[in-house]
DNA sequence: CCATATCGTGACGGTACTTCATCATGTACC
DNA sequence: GGTACATGATGAAGTACCGTCACGATATGG
């Protein structure tokens, strides 16, 4: 039986969110200056990404799958393109569309990305007991299975 | 002794990575979306928020808090001052500086966001087993310390 | 063959950030 | 007291991201 709260409920609420928020502004910031140094903006790269898992695609899956307008992927192409990362191809069914396509430098920017984030895993991570990090990543599980029932996020293939 | 490694800890720690950089996009995207629901944006917001904690603050000061340049404070509390949140007042000491204040929509907005964020630490926690939670803070606290170690993180008053 | 939908993009507006130049003011030193 | 330099804020111009609206080119269904 408690005579005092320590702390209430929401107040330990309300500290694990605020743990939360300073690593979503730390790491967004920190992703933000990372690949700024690799010449490339959070949005070039996360077409770049989506474009390795989803191959050739035309502009507008490409706007399905970074929930932006057509016209902004307009714009992140031009700049894809204008560092020689993806290519403009004729779409060959579809003479109004195009296929954008990664051309090798963006592979390989891709797999270098991929290298530097196994880096910096390793330096967040090798460090922790085993017990810490499983516990940690339980946690964040379960936060983000949270998040998806909230529907706070946006599968592919699920209509709002 | 192993035979066989499931999965290499490099594995482990990208999984673990990867999580967390989900929660990054999910939640940022979600704090922007949040925000502009209430006709703000996240600089403006940050910028509020600081202004709290600093009190009447010059520019300048603002300016470092946030870590932008001088310049963009200026269309920052432009944006503030056209939507009522805070005021420009002259310096009392100093006829160069304007004191940027909260005004009285300015503190109550933030009040507002405050109970926001409350509530959403409980729809984001209170269904955790009490362990599981302090598990996930605990994790989130080292994977802080790390970050501030690794020097990713801009404590102020620590000149660079 | 024609109406309608779709693909991409030009034009335009809004926000955020930068650098550089400028003006007003503060400060230190002779 | 006056001169030189530092500092606070902002105008101007440039970059990047995103949105809406309009439009031309093409596809497609009746």
């Amino acid at each position: 039986m408690k005579y005092r709260h320590d702390m209430g409920d929401d107040e330990r609420y309300a500290g694990g969110l605020d743990r939360i928020l300073e690593l979503v502004v730390l790491l967004n910031d920190d992703m933000t200056k990372s690949l700024a140094a690799q010449g490339l903006s959070v949005s070039r790269m996360t077409l770049l990404w989506t474009l390795r898992s989803l191959g050739p695609s035309p502009q507008r899956a490409l706007a399905e799958a970074l929930r932006v307008t057509p016209r902004a992927i307009t714009g992140l192409v031009d700049g894809l393109v204008a560092g020689g990362l993806v290519t403009r191809e004729p779409h060959p069914a579809d003479r109004r569309a195009t296929l954008v396509t990664c051309t090798e430098r963006g592979t390989a920017l891709l797999d270098e990305t991929a290298g530097q984030q196994r880096e910096f895993g390793r330096q967040l991570f090798a460090h922790m007991p085993v017990a810490r990090f499983d516990a940690l990543v339980a946690g964040l599980d379960d936060v983000l299975a949270t998040l998806h029932g909230l529907g706070l996020v946006h599968q592919p293939g699920v209509t709002e």
